[in-house]
DNA sequence: CTACACCCTGTACCGTGATACAGAGTCAAT
DNA sequence: ATTGACTCTGTATCACGGTACAGGGTGTAG
């Protein structure tokens, strides 16, 4: 597993090729060796910072923040600082996400309840004008 | 505030005018009432559904998601078995993109609380994990 | 009556994150 | 030597959620 074409690279990180020459072209995978034939050559190193971005990604961080990631890839203070403010604001984003959705799903739940009753939504005068209107 | 021109009601629910237009094409806002100048004429229930559309979206609904949610009306007689499947869904698919973040949150931190006991002058433990395969 | 802010329709364009060809070359097995 | 799977570059297209005009009409204050 040392050498892969671009093919092989792409389905063991679980992406398409079109997307591996993607991520080439945004510059957050390193051109690799051609030999004669004009084929990419990837190593183990290109399927480990695929499987960073993928990783990332999974995490709620868009392409052009992984890029800055990636370039943060010597280990510093200043490097881990910065990684750690990103971190720090994707966690505040993510809860403020997650109360509003807890929210939804108990005003959701208020008209379930409604409609099961078959009322009309006398409790729950802030949905009645949600969906009430046309 | 009974009665709103297009702007009026863009500026108060804090969208742009070409954002309601847009809204009203896609079937979220309703055609409004059109006198003799042809200019839409907006009243207190766009207001709310616009802004029902705004704070769904903030939770992560897509706008064909929030049409959906928009469609759902109060319990008619007939209706109504229809009302509640569509209604479970949606809290269905709330508790699933809570759980998405709950676990997106989770790992965030896990990270940072990795990074903010790293030894003094050692390697940043984040970008490590980030680097280091599964 | 004239400014000027606002509204109308229609169409084109934007960024993000991919996907989908076309037309050509390469490689490995039979 | 031919087939079939793979790769190349380049360009186009997609879904999403808007944004930006152009070229016109309206409405209100002075």
């Amino acid at each position: 597993m040392q050498k892969m074409t671009i093919g092989r690279l792409a389905r063991t990180a679980g992406v398409s090729v079109e997307t591996v020459r993607y991520y080439e072209r945004l510059g957050l995978l390193s051109q690799p060796k051609r030999p004669a034939s004009g084929y990419r050559t990837y190593d183990k190193d290109h399927l480990l910072r695929l499987r960073f971005i993928k990783r990332a990604q999974g995490l709620g961080f868009t392409l052009d923040e992984i890029r800055e990631l990636l370039h943060l890839r010597l280990p510093s203070a200043e490097a881990c600082q910065r990684v750690q403010n990103k971190t720090e604001e994707k966690i505040k984003l993510v809860r403020e996400k997650r109360a509003q959705l807890q929210l939804m799903e108990r005003q959701l739940k208020m008209l379930l309840r409604a409609c099961e009753a078959r009322e009309p939504m006398r409790h729950c005068p802030m949905l009645i004008s949600l969906w009430e209107s046309e």
